[in-house]
DNA sequence: ATGCCGTGGAAACCACGA
């Protein structure tokens, strides 16, 4: 079973790239963030026809996420990160698929830091190590995946000394982090290429992709069920390098089927 | 050190991203 992520930047700008990687890389599920379009301006037909299902939780302009899956439905747990009936941004989607439950985030970014968008961000932090806690306690397969927007350690930034003081890479920022995985998640990609140099993100300016100037900040998140099905995963570079593309790569990994 | 590029939405610029 191969598990994807993709920040797609734009579901709709982005429907032609996000089709042919879906037809080339075949995943059996998706999660997408950053769709940037509100609920009933999700291409779910495009999607539909490629042979996905999907579930989706959209807003204007901003944010948004969907989980897609390969000829099933996935079925959906909850739209929205417990703990503040206040926050209205479209950032947590979570659905059980073939007993696996998927959670699909689009961490806040945080910038500029200090200042409100960085405390949104710890706070948002706060609630989603919470919320870890209640699915780990649940003794289930668990796989928290997305844009988390950290960069977990200095060999996950092309000039990690450029983003000590940037909100994905702030002392605050690791922190919260590795507590998270403290409760017992493990970081897939680190633990099967604990040495590589890997990244998932490069801006669209200064040739970042060209000069290789990228950041890996997209992960999964696995408990122990799942991290003991684990065996491959990967970055598909190529597809940054594609026309009218996202800044993101898709990521994905593959895990055995059951138990 | 920097939003230099790119997207969406409104308006012919702006907010936002990492």
């Amino acid at each position: 079973m191969k598990i994807a992520t993709y920040n797609v930047n734009g579901v709709n700008g982005r429907l032609p790239v996000l089709l042919r990687w879906l037809a080339e890389a075949a995943p059996d599920v998706v999660c997408l963030q950053e769709l940037k379009a509100p609920q009933e301006k999700f291409p779910l037909q495009a999607i539909e026809a490629a042979g996905y299902q999907a579930i989706w939780h959209g807003q204007k302009s901003w944010n948004g996420v969907a989980i897609l899956a390969r000829d099933v439905q996935p079925e959906e747990i909850r739209r929205v990160l417990p703990g503040d009936p206040e926050d209205e941004q479209s950032r947590y989607l979570e659905a059980t698929i073939n007993g696996i439950r998927v959670g699909c985030l689009y961490l806040p970014n945080g910038n500029p830091a200090p200042g409100p968008k960085f405390d949104y961000k710890l706070r948002w932090f706060e609630r989603l190590t919470a919320h870890a806690a209640d699915l780990l306690a649940a003794d289930m397969p668990v796989v928290l995946v997305g844009d988390f927007n950290v960069i977990p350690t200095e060999k996950d930034a092309y000039k990690p000394e450029r983003w000590v003081n940037d909100a994905l890479f702030r002392p605050e920022t690791l922190e919260a982090f590795h507590k998270l995985l403290s409760q017992g998640w493990t970081d897939a990609i680190r633990k099967l290429f604990p040495e590589e140099t890997i990244y998932t993100f490069w801006d669209y300016f200064r040739n970042a992709y060209g000069r290789n100037a990228g950041l890996r900040i997209d992960h999964f998140l696995l408990s122990n069920h799942l991290d003991r099905r684990l065996l491959t995963a990967g970055v598909d570079h190529s597809v940054r390098g594609w026309e009218k593309t996202s800044d993101h790569a898709p990521v994905w990994i593959t895990i055995t089927d059951s138990d």
